[in-house]
DNA sequence: AATATAGTCAACCGCGGTAGC
DNA sequence: AGCTACCGCGGTTGACTATAT
């Protein structure tokens, strides 16, 4: 029942449209409108099914059809929309004149899908990836997919470099993954705990700098945009509440007031990683004299690569630090 | 140069909704 | 109310092309 049986009629044609078919289709719709499209094959004088005659008008014949690639805006506009309404690709077609709803499922599926999945961002939730531990195995794939900036630089006030945007977001990302499989744990996150001298995740995390003032929240800088980019970070959490949001770790700029003594914290829990001295003390003096320093910096740093390399070196050599 | 593999995308398949009888 | 035909949608396939080996 509802099951159209035109196409399982014998005889006929399959396949891919010859020039000749078009132009037949095309002189028919212009002169009469497509009507019935189980009625128009005979009319057009076309041996094909009226199914195929629609699909081949609706997404290539088409005169107000667009062609050629996707801008950066249309790419915010799928993501947004598609984080709104999943895979209702006609719904999403509507709001991008000139495309088709089968142009964008395959564009969906083989571009911004895999995109999303590089730089850790669930294709189906828009949240970060929960598979923390393919998250951490990925992290290079990650770290080379964070370069792709096209999803981030639609907006020309953006001042931000978009590769540090990604990094800032990724590493949110894994705090937020890291944070959500150890939430029934009241430690290794709990931001007074102090025991920690190594750079685990744990001290890594909790010492994370308050940078309000001299670092704009990537998230919070791209959320006035129309077409928001990773829109998973930033609106998303709106639209997608969490359960518990004592689940979820502040953005990447805390509201604590104690900031100038965790930016230190963390400035030097990156010079504890940089030298592998799993035995220095954080409360001893640091020797540092820069204070307040950007968390850009810090992922900008020209050793922003190694850094990455020694945390996933960090996290393989010791113990993951979340039972499950 | 030949072959294998990966990526792309037009087209098909099959289902759900619904209008009309 | 039940059946049928039709439309539209989302998932999948397979041919074609590009790139790697």
């Amino acid at each position: 029942m509802g099951r159209s049986p035109c196409c399982d009629e014998s005889g006929l044609k399959k396949g891919p449209w010859t020039p000749e078919e078009d132009q037949k289709l095309i002189n028919h719709i212009r002169k009469h409108g497509h009507g019935s499209w189980r009625a128009l094959p005979k009319q057009a004088g076309l041996n094909r099914c009226g199914k195929s005659c629609r699909l081949r008008w609706t997404n290539y014949l088409r005169p107000d059809i667009k062609r050629g690639n996707f801008t950066a805006e249309e790419d915010q506009t799928i993501i947004n929309l598609h984080s709104l309404l999943g895979n209702k690709w006609s719904s999403i077609a509507g709001h991008l004149p000139g495309r088709t709803d089968n142009e964008i499922k395959n564009y969906w599926n083989t571009h911004i899908r895999k995109k999303l999945l590089q730089m850790g961002i669930d294709p189906v939730t828009h949240r970060p990836r929960t598979d923390h531990l393919n998250v951490l195995a990925a992290l290079p794939q990650l770290l080379a997919a964070a370069n792709f900036n096209n999803l981030l630089t639609l907006n020309q006030n953006i001042q931000l470099d978009a590769t540090s945007v990604a990094k800032a977001q990724l590493l949110h990302s894994m705090i937020q993954v890291l944070n959500i499989n150890n939430h029934t744990s009241s430690s290794s996150f709990n931001i007074h705990h102090t025991n920690n001298n190594n750079f685990g995740q744990s001290s890594f995390l909790e010492n994370r700098p308050n940078i309000s003032e001299n670092l704009y929240d990537p998230t919070e800088s791209l959320s006035h945009i129309d077409h928001q980019p990773l829109g998973s970070f930033s609106s998303l959490h709106g639209l997608f509440p969490h359960q518990n949001d004592q689940d979820m770790i502040p953005p990447l700029i805390s509201a604590s007031s104690d900031e100038s003594k965790q930016t230190q914290m963390m400035i030097k829990n990156k010079e504890i990683l940089k030298h592998s001295d799993h035995t220095s003390n954080p409360s001893s003096t640091s020797t540092f004299t820069q204070d307040h320093q950007p968390w850009c910096d810090i992922i900008d740093d020209e050793a922003s690569d190694s850094f990455w390399k020694e945390i996933i070196e960090q996290t393989c050599s010791e113990p993951w630090p979340f039972r499950e």
